[in-house]
DNA sequence: GAGTCCTGCAAACGCTTGTTTGAAACTTAC
DNA sequence: GTAAGTTTCAAACAAGCGTTTGCAGGACTC
């Protein structure tokens, strides 16, 4: 008992201060002072820094990864051919089924999937490939039906350009969600954010077909 | 004499070693020891190691901004009303004048972009807001005729999301055409990848007058 | 040629970092 | 109630960090 608190108290601190600062510039000292445990708890439990980094990862991704294949799976049987729209619908609709539509922990987290691409942490990016490697090319192998006409080439380079645009929206959220408050006066809604950023992405991926 | 090229060889260096591993994780003495210059040369020359950041932002912005400026201005003089693919066009075209076509300075500098993003440097998105900030408006500005029926937050949502495609596509050059050439097997050229890459931002710019 | 200014250098400063240690506190089982 | 096994804790560790210092060497003026 005593010992999952800890744990869990860890990783809850961790998640937020990584996405807040990145992970080079969050100290174990702010953690486990944020999480109220022992300094040493971080090594006693995990191992090292690296090693509760990727903890934060799979504690997220797990779940959401298991809920993606799910729905898509589910959405195969009513269906023969799948669009780049249902493709994308899955994704936002597996975030918002686990955490709620509204959850912070959700876009937060996105902050931490572009830090893991920008920022230097060589392991990390080893573990995601490894461990989360092949749920990504089964989704990716769903796209290519729905872009006929598409190379191999064209539907690589279009899948990132498409997966940039959601990661760093997703990671300067707040920032960005702040710069349009000032610019409009108004508070852009979360929902309209969203279904800009699929629409974006969806007119983008649907170029690769026709050149 | 002696003084501008320790100058320029701590820039040089500082450039490259922050676009391979960020700001936080490149010290001062990687910095020095890779340009071959004292380790006080960094305080002494720039003050601190935040002003040594903000100055490779400036060498590599200011000649740029100003080019952008340029053919903008140029182009207007010849065409009434600039389209979406006209000004995605001036952004390459500025790269390419300056730097030559096959630069990876370019590409290398278009990650120190992304990093300006993502890492926590808060002292240094102060810094491009206030030097940068009105040119950046001013090319957005050019944008409003060129979509019309797109309302302001249309605008500022559909600008980020293209921005955002560019930045993590170029901050993660590299490692996106070593795994495309691991896919398809043969290694994509740049000019391949920055056409497609406007394309898939014009097609989403589009998007945003059609709803 | 003395004086002034600029630059380069080795060494040290104080501080923060991730990790380790060894003993204390607690839980569990018989 | 004692023994074994976990978990917590304060303290210390070595290493790395950005920055400062004081001096040595050169270049320049008058």
């Amino acid at each position: 008992m005593a010992q999952k608190e800890t744990v869990e108290r860890i990783l809850d601190a961790a998640e937020v201060l990584f996405a807040e600062r990145g992970f080079a510039e969050t100290s174990l000292r702010t953690i486990t002072g944020a999480a109220g445990v022992n300094l040493a708890a971080v090594n006693y439990h995990f191992g090292s820094k690296k090693a509760l980094i990727q903890a934060v990862f799979v504690r997220f991704l797990d779940p959401l990864v298991a809920e993606v294949e799910r729905q898509l799976n589910l959405l195969q049987e009513t269906k023969a051919r799948l669009t780049v729209e249902d493709l994308l619908q899955v994704l936002t609709q597996s975030v918002y089924d686990i955490h709620g539509k509204g959850s912070n922990r959700a876009t937060a987290f996105m902050r931490l999937l572009g830090l893991a691409y920008t920022q230097s942490q060589a392991h990390l990016r080893r573990f995601l490939g490894e461990r989360y490697g092949e749920a990504f090319q089964h989704y990716v192998s769903h796209l290519k039906p729905a872009l006929p006409g598409a190379t191999a080439a064209d539907l690589f380079w279009h899948t990132h350009f498409a997966l940039g645009t959601a990661i760093f929206t997703m990671s300067n959220f707040d920032a960005l969600r702040a710069m349009s408050e000032n610019d409009t006066g108004s508070r852009t809604p979360v929902d309209f954010i969203v279904s800009r950023l699929t629409a974006f992405m969806a007119a983008g991926l649907h170029n690769a077909a026709h050149e």
